[in-house]
RNA sequence: GCGGACGUGGCGGAAUGGUAGACGCUGGAGACUUAAAAUCUUCUGCCCCACUGGGCGUGCGGGUUCGAGUCCCGCCGUCCGCACCA
């Protein structure tokens, strides 16, 4: 809105159109009688209902997140507009704040949605498996190392709550239950069975205790400020290099007093999982091998492959090692599933530490400090704290009446929007600013889609006669985040009781990105393929200005980096046919498509191809056996090919046919091909197959004409192809007629002169037969 | 860094462990034409040979098998996701 100074409603209502029209325009047979914007208050009002139905059921709840702030923008920015530590409009370094936003509890689904995928058999299995994995689901020992001296709460910043779960305050990780301070750690680990290998605690830089050490120290207060300069994704904190800072606490080793470990606050230890302090065991772990060598801490082996390798010393790397437990004490020798069993049964009997399921997965953070959302339908009260907006004052709409001149967000600004009287007390309140993840708006339209009452989001009946659907197709980026929450929504739905199903989707086909090469002007900017034109040499320039233009990587097409093709012009010089046919030939579905319009000319040939047999069909008469058996190939072949979604496959099909029609002599046989070639093309090419169909006298619409039919017994040729092999390798190729025994197909390959010259009159050791294909001769 | 995938001619790609390169694009040669476009015919993985033929070939290195693009192990490269792009 700012760039272009536009509202961002016009702008999107507008692109809808163009959207909307363009797929028109291809010829999609969607119900449009069905249609809907989600920015539509229409939709987003029954949105704000099912937020409060979760909200009511307890499965929304407020914490305390970091974020990306630009300090410049006065605004929230998502991780991908934060590069090199800055905003990408204001180019200020950029802050971790931390704001108290609204959470879904998805991880109260976690064992559902794990336990839901096994049903999932229509899903493909890498889909499946990355869930799995971001779920994340694993078994441990979670346990409190006892500080030496408990770390007195100093000032505010140490005892603050950390958090809300299930509506109630919990206190710091690390209760100071005798009222003195922090008196020890809890951390998590799936290696109990390496405990004795432990050489110290790391905690994360945002742990209740690190605070509480900053309060005192200006070191571990610098420290912490530092971790905090990086961005905030995984990927950035895990490639970080990692840090350390000693806060000279030690704690007692919970299996032998005698043994002290020093307490670091370190990078790379995360607060979202877990308890948010480790233990680290730089004998077995990459990360902590690092660690302790950079702060010369102890390297110790506690598995090996087998006892007698215990002395063996760790060398310039962690051993990552499933094993034997060896200079452990009592568990020297245990195979390392045991120990770790072992380590959790003494933990519990001895009352320090309890086995506990760990899930990797994080409640769903749906509060985005942005305008254009779904507004949070909730009144914030200085006395009543976040109430709900009663149901009859939805939809909750966003005004439009807002100004994108200054930074931050405008209903922030707004004069009288955020003004409301408190729902429960009538006081003064204020309304939430904060509007919904669009993620939420994708998480419930496919229910909205199959019914679409007005005074409710969906009548539970009409929406259970279609769902789940069939088949959901998505491009393959969407294998996590997307998939997960409408798989979340749909069971939280399920839960309460508002509708029957608990997976939104029976059948799923991820789809390739259509990429495009980058271009960068000399200053930087994002050029548009259009933007470019070719210069000599191979080299391209930017055509307004001339100047140079650097090729940048192929990625999959967006708007940030403005390597998109508008399909406009290619329709108007091809015809719609000609680019659906384009599309759907050259990649599978599955894979990623680099566009290009080179093969385009092929398709529009193969159109004008298509209709020259169909103007001059003619009435030839008698049948032509070969042309009938190539046309119940075509018919079977194109059919499974659609039926696999490999689209690729059906046109390659569809070219053969229509080559083979080209070459044949007229005859009933061909004439009835092309009739029926027309009924095979209807779903790629359908304005071109009502075309023809209408040239041929068809009845009514090729779109209401039943998919032809074939004969298998058409499909079975009596000739065969059969390849002859010496040593594996092809010497000869011979046609027999089909089901030739072993012997008699032996017999002839072995009578091939070049058999013969191959093998210059050597006995073959061994000769494989594979009837109707192949023989192998050993030689 | 972690998780997931992919890697086959000049290009997009095809191949239930059994004839690698179907089909399309590009390119070459030819026909038709005054000419061009369109159309048609034909060739088109690489190398030797330039005939009958032979060798090499599916990212790299091993392995299993009568036989590996396909299965197994180890590398390399590329792409997707990593929780505020959606």
């Amino acid at each position: 809105a700012m760039e272009r100074n536009v509202h961002p409603g016009e702008w999107t209502w507008s692109n809808i159109a163009t959207m909307r029209a363009q797929l028109k325009r291809l010829g999609f047979a969607l119900d449009w009688s069905r249609e809907l914007a989600t920015c539509d208050p229409a939709y987003y009002g029954h949105e704000q209902a099912l937020f409060l139905d979760l909200f009511e059921a307890g499965l929304v709840y407020r914490k305390e997140s970091e974020v990306n702030w630009d300090p410049i923008d006065m605004t929230v920015l998502a991780n991908e507009q934060v590069i090199d530590g800055c905003g990408w409009r204001s180019g200020a370094a950029i802050e971790r704040r931390k704001l108290s936003q609204w959470f879904l509890k998805i991880t109260d689904f976690a064992e559902d949605l794990l336990e839901g995928l096994g049903d999932l058999d229509e899903w493909p299995d890498k889909v499946r498996l990355m869930q799995e994995n971001w779920i994340g689901k694993s078994r441990g020992l979670q346990f409190r190392f006892a500080l030496t001296s408990p770390l007195p709460l100093a000032g505010g910043a140490g005892g603050g709550p950390v958090g809300k779960l299930d509506g109630e305050t919990i206190p710091p990780l690390t209760p100071p239950a005798s009222g003195r301070g922090i008196d020890s750690i809890e951390v998590f680990t799936t290696r109990a069975d390496t405990i004795f290998g432990a050489s110290f605690v790391a905690i994360a830089a945002d742990h209740p205790l690190a605070r509480a050490v900053a309060d005192r120290d200006e070191a571990a207060a610098a420290f912490i400020a530092e971790c905090k300069r990086g961005g905030t994704t995984a990927a950035e904190l895990e490639t970080a290099e990692k840090k350390g800072f000693d806060t000279g606490l030690q704690v007692v080793h919970p299996l032998d007093s005698a043994v002290r470990l020093p307490v670091y606050i370190a990078n790379f230890v995360l607060i979202e999982y877990g308890s948010g302090a480790i233990f680290g065991v730089p004998g077995h772990d990459q990360r902590d091998y690092e660690f302790a060598t950079r702060y010369h801490l102890p390297v110790r082996r506690v598995v090996a492959a087998s006892r007698d390798q215990a002395g063996e010393p760790i060398g310039s790397a962690a051993d990552p090692v499933h094993g034997v437990a060896v200079n452990s004490q009592f568990l020297d020798g245990m195979p390392t599933a045991q120990a770790s069993v072992e380590i959790i049964r003494r933990a519990e009997a001895g009352g320090w530490g309890q086995g506990k399921v760990q899930y990797r997965l994080r409640d769903w953070g749906v509060s985005r400090q942005r305008y254009w959302g779904t507004p949070i339908p909730i009144i914030h009260c200085a006395r009543c704290g976040p109430v709900a907006v009663p149901r009859q004052q939805l939809p909750v709409i966003l005004p439009d009446d807002v100004a994108f001149d200054l930074p931050g967000n405008p209903l922030d600004r707004h004069p009288s929007w955020q003004k409301v009287d408190c729902p429960q007390c009538g006081a003064a309140a204020r309304r939430e600013t904060d509007t919904l993840d669009t993620f939420v708006d994708s998480s419930w339209y496919f229910i909205r889609f199959a019914s679409q009452p007005g005074d409710q989001p969906f009548d539970r009946a009409e929406a259970e006669s279609w769902l789940p659907v069939a088949q959901y197709i998505g491009g393959v980026e969407h294998a996590i985040l997307h998939l997960l929450y409408a798989r979340f929504w749909t069971r939280a739905l399920n839960r309460i009781g508002r509708i029957g199903i608990a997976e939104p989707f029976k059948g799923l086909f991820t789809q390739g990105m259509v990429t495009h090469e980058t271009y960068r002007s000399v200053d930087g900017r994002w050029l548009a393929p259009d933007e470019v034109n070719d210069a000599a040499g191979g080299t391209l320039v930017e055509a307004a200005t001339g100047s140079a233009v650097e090729r940048g990587r192929t990625e999959k097409m967006s708007k940030s980096k403005r390597n998109t093709i508008d399909p406009e012009p290619i329709v108007d010089r091809y015809g719609a046919d000609a680019v659906r046919w384009f599309m759907l030939s050259d990649s599978p579905p599955e894979r990623d498509l680099e566009w290009s319009e080179s093969s385009i000319e092929g398709s529009a040939r193969f159109v004008q191809r298509v209709w020259r047999l169909v103007i001059d069909v003619g009435a030839g008469a008698g049948s032509d056996p070969q042309i009938d058996r190539k046309l119940h190939r075509a018919v079977a072949a194109v059919g499974d090919a659609i039926d696999g979604l490999q689209f690729n496959k059906a046109v390659a099909q569809l070219y053969e046919l229509v080559g083979a029609l080209e070459k044949a002599a007229p005859s009933a046989s061909r004439s009835i091909a092309i009739r029926t070639l027309v009924r095979l093309i209807s779903p790629m090419a359908p304005h071109l197959a009502e075309e023809c169909w209408a040239q041929l006298g068809g009845e009514g619409l090729v779109a209401g004409a039943d998919w032809p039919a074939h004969d298998p017994a058409m499909l079975i040729d009596d000739q065969v192809t059969i390849a002859v092999q010496i040593n594996g390798k092809l010497r000869d190729t011979l046609t027999a007629a089909r089901g030739l025994d072993q012997a008699a197909t032996e017999a002839l390959a072995l009578a091939s002169d070049k058999v013969q010259r191959q093998l210059q009159g050597a006995n073959p050791r061994k000769i494989i037969v594979v009837p109707d294909r192949l023989v192998n001769i050993v030689a």
